[in-house]
DNA sequence: ATTTGTTTAACTCGTT
DNA sequence: AACGAGTTAAACAAAT
């Protein structure tokens, strides 16, 4: 069952984390200091999955290698993975910034490959992690092809040499244009060089790696707890934008909606069968969620590689 | 039989 | 209230 290129053993390309809530538990003579372990993280599934697809080495992954990835990275999803796994599942079909394009020859591969459609731009800019402005759909108006899209077509040219990037279809059948061969010949699955080609934009993963491969968070906890965004609404844009705070996209505070009201899904719930659709029940603001990502994604990622 | 994908639909929730 | 993005459930078809 093991992926295709993606050899087990080659566990130097994945994040071990900081699953510091497995066998690590028997010492830790720290009274203080709660198991923020699973506590659910600040993003969306489509923001999951395209962190996913972003690090990884090729741009691209299999949905079992999306799965690995966040259940590597966040002990949140080690619970109920039927379920978010349908919704990753879902998110992968329905929205139109993932792409799938189905591996090359005959590889020992489940599942097709997972892509960023490349007009997809940076989708959570801004910060907002959790909700996009608007949603990435190809234009698909079939029924009637209102042309206001001077939309050139200029594909055709090059007919010996086919790019790569090719396989986003409107959206009826496969994206059929099978991997080529990209760069699959490496053995270790990564192309050496390191190219620079496309575009620059590469946001979006609030977590950045340094060089001596420490994954951190750039836009959560740390300044996060006590400011200025005690009441202010999570999205928005506009508001967020149009004050007089705006124009910092340096690298300071990059404004990020807050974090604190999440989806609720309640810190850790031991054991409630809270299957009751009725109404809301307690709505508090949770008192504790100080600590929420203290440090948590703060942790190595890569071993030494 | 399990995994992977697609699709429909109901539902939550913040913004307008 | 309406809208829209996101979540969850569920029913399949296909592939492995
Ligand atoms: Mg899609």
């Amino acid at each position: 069952m093991g992926g295709p290129s993606a050899s087990p053993a080659s566990s130097s390309a994945y994040p071990l984390g900081y699953c510091q809530a497995e066998t690590e538990f028997q010492r830790d003579p720290r009274p203080y200091r709660r198991n923020y372990s699973h506590a659910k993280p600040p993003y969306s599934y489509i923001s999951l999955i395209t962190m996913a697809i972003q690090q990884s080495p090729n741009k691209m992954m299999t949905l079992n290698e999306i799965y690995q990835w966040i259940i590597d990275l966040f002990p949140y999803y080690r619970q109920n993975q039927q379920r978010w796994q349908n919704s990753i599942r879902h998110s992968l079909s329905f929205n139109d910034c993932f792409v799938k394009v189905p591996r090359s020859p005959e590889k020992p591969g489940k599942g097709s490959y997972w892509t960023l459609h490349p007009d997809s731009g940076n989708m959570f800019e801004n910060g907002c992690y959790l909700r996009r402005q608007k949603r990435f759909k190809c234009e698909k108006s079939r029924t009637e092809d209102s042309e206001k899209k001077k939309l050139a077509n200029l594909e055709d040219e090059n007919s010996s040499s086919q790019s790569p990037k090719n396989a986003i279809n409107r959206g009826d059948t496969d994206s059929s244009v099978a991997i080529s061969q990209l760069n699959m010949a490496s053995p270790v699955g990564i192309s050496p060089n390191s190219e620079h080609g496309g575009s620059s934009l590469q946001l979006l993963y609030p977590m950045s790696l340094s060089s001596d491969g420490y994954l951190c968070m750039v836009g959560e906890d740390a300044q996060m707890k006590h400011e200025q965004f005690a009441g202010r609404r999570p999205f928005s844009i506009t508001q967020l934008m149009s004050s007089e705070n705006a124009q910092t996209y340096s690298s300071k505070t990059d404004m990020c909606p807050t974090t604190d009201h999440l989806p609720h899904y309640q810190n850790y719930t031991p054991d409630y069968h809270n299957m009751t659709p009725s109404k809301n029940l307690m709505d508090m603001p949770s008192s504790s969620d100080a600590g929420y990502y203290s440090n948590v994604y703060s942790r190595p990622i890569l071993s030494s590689l």
